[in-house]
DNA sequence: CCGATAGTTTGCGATAGCGCAAAACGGGAC
DNA sequence: GTCCCGTTTTGCGCTATCGCAAACTATCGG
């Protein structure tokens, strides 16, 4: 197995707190893979077998219900840990994990989880700390969906991948991986009707750049004013 | 101070794996105290000076936006813990938390929170198991806000609190604390007018009773049926 | 006992956004 | 270069749900 370069993850705020050779001893215990564009990570219900962290690519974390009808969970950037099941004491992935781009992950087993965090104690708090935020996270995507029409909250889902995982042009902020419309549909709870709708309006304001599976800000400021727009403030 | 006694609150999760001494020391640490009905026991943004335990009552913890529409976060029964800001790394509380009876709670000064977990690592393993949880949970909630109509949320909603704070009766299941359609609103994302319609049309099939601030499920299966049919499936 | 107050019910438009359908488009495979 | 398929665009009617307004009613304080 090809050893994994500390140096690469040891900045990662999962490793905070962690000593370097702690860290090496962390990593001899997991093995990394690589998976192709379109390829599933892991899928909804299977058994969690594994924990992983990104270090290339980007993975989206998908939920579907017993209809068929899905969400975005999430974006994964690299340094990022998904599919933590078992830290959360869930023996089956909650949700369905999907690599956009070619992607790069470490792989822990599941099994491993209980005897590193009794070894290395800042895991768990460090981990504890990425899963608070993500629940706080959580809770402003309900606030929004409760409170804010589409539009606005298409722009703040727009801002907030731009921030993730923009890409800085000369004139503008590139999203840095493949996303359809259908996939923003799933992340603000909309249709992707309305999202086309939505993105072709902005880009005859000259407010985005987007085609196929490719969305440019190129007014990140104009959308910023959208996302706090009150609902009735101002004409179109 | 009043000593706690250990026994009341040893089989809760958070002390999963916390040996009666250790529990003693934790408790030291934690002074109890009191709040009427309707009272808040912090707000949001305010300085994350505490985190707590509920022993007894209920406590609703409410998100504000900038334009003052509310959504409740959670209703925290006893045993829960919240007010865990400080786990997740924030300095300020990101909601409101109002005891909606009167409750007693234990509290810990945030300043402990480093201390604790480096002593007892079970306390942050466990932190994490139920912050987890509750991530888990928003996520569905979005997955229902977003696939499903207000009628189907309200149930689910329903449902869940009595489960977590239901009083069975006779023939029934009353909700253990008082709530008002305007709080079941903020709960699933819609007005207080259209749940009120929705509560009406369920007491005229016999489905609930309620009043003022008073919900009985008198058919929870019939709402269980409700909460899973399909968007167009058969006529009303 | 009575009035004030907070919560609830109900009616009636208005509308944002959905759902369906069809056409246009772009990119890759061969 | 051309064909094919997944994505995007756009039109149009529909309806669930909101928003406002007004009436109603428990409950509590005095």
């Amino acid at each position: 197995m090809a050893k994994v370069d500390t140096s690469l993850v040891a900045h990662l705020p999962l490793f905070a707190g962690v000593t370097p050779e702690a860290l090496d001893e962390i990593l001899r215990e997991a093995r990394s893979a690589r998976y192709p564009k379109n390829s599933a990570i892991f899928e909804q219900g299977a058994d969690a077998q594994s924990f992983f962290l990104l270090l290339h690519g980007h993975v989206r974390a998908a939920k579907t219900t017993p209809t068929g009808e899905q969400i975005v969970v999430r974006y994964v950037a690299p340094g990022e840990t998904f599919g933590l099941a078992m830290a959360i004491g869930a023996t089956r992935y909650p949700a369905t994990a999907i690599a956009v781009d070619d992607s790069v992950v470490l792989i822990w087993p599941t099994s491993a989880w209980p005897r590193l965090i009794e070894r290395f104690p800042s895991l768990a708090a460090n981990t504890l700390q990425t899963v608070g935020t993500r629940l706080q996270e959580s809770h402003t995507r309900i606030l929004e969906m409760s409170t804010q029409q589409v539009e606005q909250r298409v722009a703040h889902a727009l801002l907030r991948l731009a921030k993730q995982s923009g890409k800085k042009l000369e004139h503008g902020i590139e999203i840095d991986f493949p996303i359809s419309r259908q996939d923003i549909a799933q992340m603000t709870g909309t249709t992707l009707h309305t999202v086309s709708r939505i993105l072709s309006g902005w880009e005859s304001q000259g407010l985005v750049e987007s085609g196929r599976q490719r969305i440019i800000l190129r007014d990140p400021h104009g959308i910023v004013v959208l996302a706090e727009r009150s609902p009735d403030s101002g004409p179109a």
